[in-house]
Formats: structure tokens, C-alpha cells, sequence
DNA sequence: ATACGTGCAAAATGTTTGCGGCTCA
DNA sequence: TGAGCCGCAAACATTTTGCACGTAT
């Protein structure tokens, strides 16, 4: 697949931010440029901080709520790796880009990674439960190569 | 709840703390009883709050303290379900009862689950990835049956 | 012009740390 | 007796809320 997905989420969700009625502002505008250039999912703070590295500066507030925004309108996942700080990341339309997270429990490094095996295992898991199941997630914790024990 | 498996997680608890050289001391001994009949992954505060509801008054630094033991002595799981709290429940030797998570994103609720097949498609990936994986947590969101949109 | 968007500061959690006193071994 | 255990209170860090001002529509 070529990387015909660059710039594309951030369009797609000013798109549906504008349809539901949501005015345009400079401040959301930046979090979700930034969300668009990102491999992984980034805290509020660390998104605040990039911002500001990159001349912007936002109001921390401003950041939570635009992320919450986000979050109910389904175009970003809130995921929480273990450490108490919630992430977020872009989420993309019909599912394309879904994938779970390796976490590195020595550096903290954080690594995608998608296989259907375990998509299939876990659609077959929702089909038999009770509750009906809209999202998942699976974290995988261990060390990162360059902290491998035996390295 | 008369399970096969009731007081038999504590007492384990115990003889690992004390073969590690840990004292015997009611707050302690009071939180792993507590955890001991839980069906699923209770947070600090519920702790706190069961215990105090039971006539033991244990301060909360103390739960906090003694979860932070159990957990690096591999003796309970922290598990983070999306709202920010650190949850914690037992964990029998071996990867006995080992289990997953439904949770109902309306009311709260937690529910345990298990599956061979997502357990072993973890394994595989866990195989294939550079990571060196040791854990692993999965935690499937939606609607419990009492607050599903239809019914 | 008006309602939404934004930044700042204060408040509200959840969690950690410091410390003095108690207790188990 | 002495090292660990415990509870209280203060410190911390993240996230939420209140409010005044700016700005897009």
C-alpha cells in the first residue's frame, strides 16, 4: 500500500467536524495536523508540548477538549498502555489503519502492530457475548529490542 | 460463590510475601483477603472503601503501597480499562484464571471473559513480533446487556 | 452581532511521598 | 530492639471546569 493516507485523515475530519456543525478554530486545527503527521498514539501533554516546539502555543484545556471532541465524534481512540496517561490517536474511517500496540515496560516506546488472526478471534469473542461489542483494544507489554535483557 | 478456588489465592499470597521476606501486617493481610473474593479487577478506592465498609479502616496510601508490592511480586494485575483508574486483581501462579475484559462504556460494568483462540493468536504474534512479550491485556468496549440501545 | 472557540487560572481527581509512631519477628 | 508496616497529611501529576475575551460565520 502506498502512503496515499498522508495528509488525508486531517482533511476527513475537518470534513466531518464542518457537516456537524462545528466552526473552525485555530487551536483545533493544529491538534489535528499534528494527530495526522503521527505513527502512535500521543498524550495530551506531548501533543501540547509539540506544539509549542513547532512555534504553536494552545491552552492545555484547549487540547483536552479538542481531543474529547475528537473522541466522541469517533475520529480519534483514546488508548491507555498501563501508565495512568490516556493517548490518542487518529482513527480512520471504515476501520483502515486499525491496529494494537506493542509497550516497551523499560523505555516506554510504543510500536503498532495488526495481524487478522487476532481481529478474527476477537470478532468471534464479541459475536458470543452478551454485550454488544463497538471497540476493542489489545495491548502487549514486554521490552523493545535495544532493552532486551539479554542484549 | 463457592468456588473450587476461594481462600486459596491469599494463602499463596502469603507464603510468597513471606518467603520473600515481607512481614505479616493487618493492612496487608486485609486488602489480600479482599482481593482474594473478587470476581473481577477492583480499583484503590473500591478497596479503600470495601475495606472501610467492613469495619477495617486501612489508609489509602497503605492500599496503594501494598498493590504496588503484590504487583511487582507478580502476585496481582494492573489492568486500565480506559477511565484513568489503576485496577488490580489476583493472579493465580501458572496463568491460572487467567482472563480478559468486557466492559459496558454506559454504566460501568466489568465482566470477565476467556478464549483460547485470541490466547493463542496473541502468542503467535507475540512470536513473530521483536518484542520480547511477558504480558498481555485485551479489553472489549460496548453495552452490557442492561444498557444495550435496543432492548 | 452572537454563539462558538480559546487561553488562563483554579479546582477536582487519582496517585505518590515524607514522616512519626506502632508492631511483628 | 530494630526493621519493617501503617496511617495521616502534604506533595504531585493529570485532567476538568469556570470565566473573560477573541473570532468565525
Amino acid at each position: 500500500m502506498a502512503k496515499a493516507d498522508a495528509p488525508v485523515w486531517a482533511q476527513y475530519a475537518h470534513e466531518r467536524l464542518a457537516s456537524t456543525g462545528f466552526r473552525r478554530g485555530g487551536a483545533r486545527s493544529a491538534v489535528i495536523e499534528l494527530l495526522d503527521g503521527q505513527e502512535c498514539a500521543r498524550s495530551a501533554i506531548e501533543i501540547e508540548d509539540a506544539l509549542k516546539a513547532g512555534g504553536r502555543r494552545v491552552g492545555r484545556a484547549t487540547v483536552y477538549r479538542v481531543l474529547d471532541e475528537l473522541d466522541s465524534l469517533g475520529l480519534v481512540t483514546r488508548i491507555d498502555i498501563g501508565d495512568g496517561l490516556a493517548r490518542y490517536e487518529a482513527m480512520y474511517p471504515g476501520g483502515a489503519q486499525h491496529h494494537h500496540h506493542l509497550v516497551c515496560d523499560d523505555c516506554g516506546k510504543l510500536m503498532p502492530f495488526t495481524d487478522d488472526e487476532l481481529e478474527r478471534a476477537i470478532r468471534r469473542v464479541a459475536r458470543r457475548e452478551a454485550f454488544a461489542i463497538n471497540d476493542h483494544d489489545v495491548t502487549l507489554h514486554g521490552f523493545c529490542p535495544d532493552c532486551a535483557p539479554s542484549s
